[in-house]
DNA sequence: TGCATCTCCAACGTTGCGGTTGGTGTTTCG
DNA sequence: CGAAACACCAACCGCAACGTTGGAGATGCA
């Protein structure tokens, strides 16, 4: 076996993944990573370099992720209804990658690999605007405000699981939950997005149990 | 002076409230809590036990001081507008109790003061739901849902500010980024609370000096 | 005044973490 | 086959953090 090199560092990220996204960056030891990985420490060093170098690492890759499986509506936005709930599916299947986010965010670090994400972001935000000038999005809200709220949208329910708990009084794992939560996201998002005249592309005002429907 | 015990309590507490928003309950140190008050670090674990039980006592702390400065409007709803303005302005002032909030969801510790929160965002929801029932909020979107989603729109800038700033180019400091926040927060709030029959209630749809525009 | 009590703190013990090092087994190349 | 290069790991070092302790100054009561 000529070194399995790549699963070892395949194995490592994962679990420092995991780790993070559950302790954050002060709360994960870089012993349990490795306990977990079922590596050395040492390789964690080696591979990765630094504590704080490994989690840019694994933030930087699961944003990757992200972006391959919910790729920026560069073409066109549409559908809005099939984006936010895209998006929210994706949190609510990874909520790692939003805790990760959120822990970036608080702990200050210095933010991973900033210049790719804000060049993403500023496209984001682009196509939102243009898709206000060609009249299919309302411009009630500034394009890059419209695509921050968005997100929120989509990622608050991992942000404070027990609020959304103490509120809805399910945790959202149940399926029922779920669904109404994907519901309320998609249109949430169309009141902000759509002009007010055309209100749902289609779905009725009366909520059913679980309007979902992505597009 | 017969030993200012209160007073000494209470600069822990203020040291404490600080330090753990700024750096978590991982990140934060008993002994950085005891410098910044000027107090022994001793006299933490005398009047407040352990550093969880501090967290817990900080986090209850400024939760009631944030119902005391923001009460649930008990008595009605009409000022949607408003509610999420002065919601938003309070998360602003004092971002620490949302990101205490986050710190709090992240680490999973147990839920502080649990049962009264609990019953504080019932009545919230209840309030929304009552005003549906009336025809003054729309129903698009559940009431429990809803009054999540709007405590997302203040807080989420302070919970993903380096998103906020990739998006907009903008610290949330600076006075005219400030003023284009809380100008997205109250009219995103109408947006999903109030009909669509009746879109602003006063306001213009376009907005004073930040237009900005991400691109 | 003298003793008990209370507020306060400097210094310590212990644990556990981030990061390193010396060494073992394996592969590849001459 | 021999040696250099590589993947791997057990054990270690220094340090910082949590939580404690023994004692110093201030107050109240007899």
């Amino acid at each position: 076996m000529a070194w399995d090199t790549e699963g070892t560092r395949r194995k490592l990220k994962e679990a420092a993944t995991v780790e993070f996204a559950e302790h954050g960056p002060d709360g994960t030891t870089m012993a349990r990573i490795a306990a977990r990985a079922g590596i050395n420490k040492e390789r964690l060093y080696k591979y990765f370099g630094d504590k704080q170098s490994l989690f840019a690492t694994v933030l930087t890759d699961e944003l990757e992720k992200l972006a391959a499986s919910v790729p920026p509506p560069e073409g066109g936005f549409a559908d809005v209804s099939d984006f936010a709930g895209r998006t929210f599916d994706y949190h609510t299947a990874h909520p790692r990658l939003a805790r990760l986010l959120l822990w970036e965010g608080l702990t200050g670090q210095p933010v991973a690999d900033e210049e790719n994400r804000t060049a993403l972001y500023r496209r984001k935000a682009r196509a939102y605007a243009a898709a206000q000038e060609d009249g299919i999005f309302d411009d009630a809200i500034d394009a890059d405000h419209l695509a921050f709220l968005i997100i929120a949208l989509a990622a608050w329910w991992s942000a404070v699981p027990q609020l959304a708990h103490m509120l809805t009084g399910a945790t959202g794992a149940e399926r029922a939950e779920h669904a109404r939560r994907r519901a309320t996201v998609i249109r949430a998002a169309e009141r902000l997005a759509l002009p007010h005249d055309a209100p749902a592309p289609r779905a009725p005002k009366k909520k059913g149990s679980a309007g979902r429907g992505s597009g």
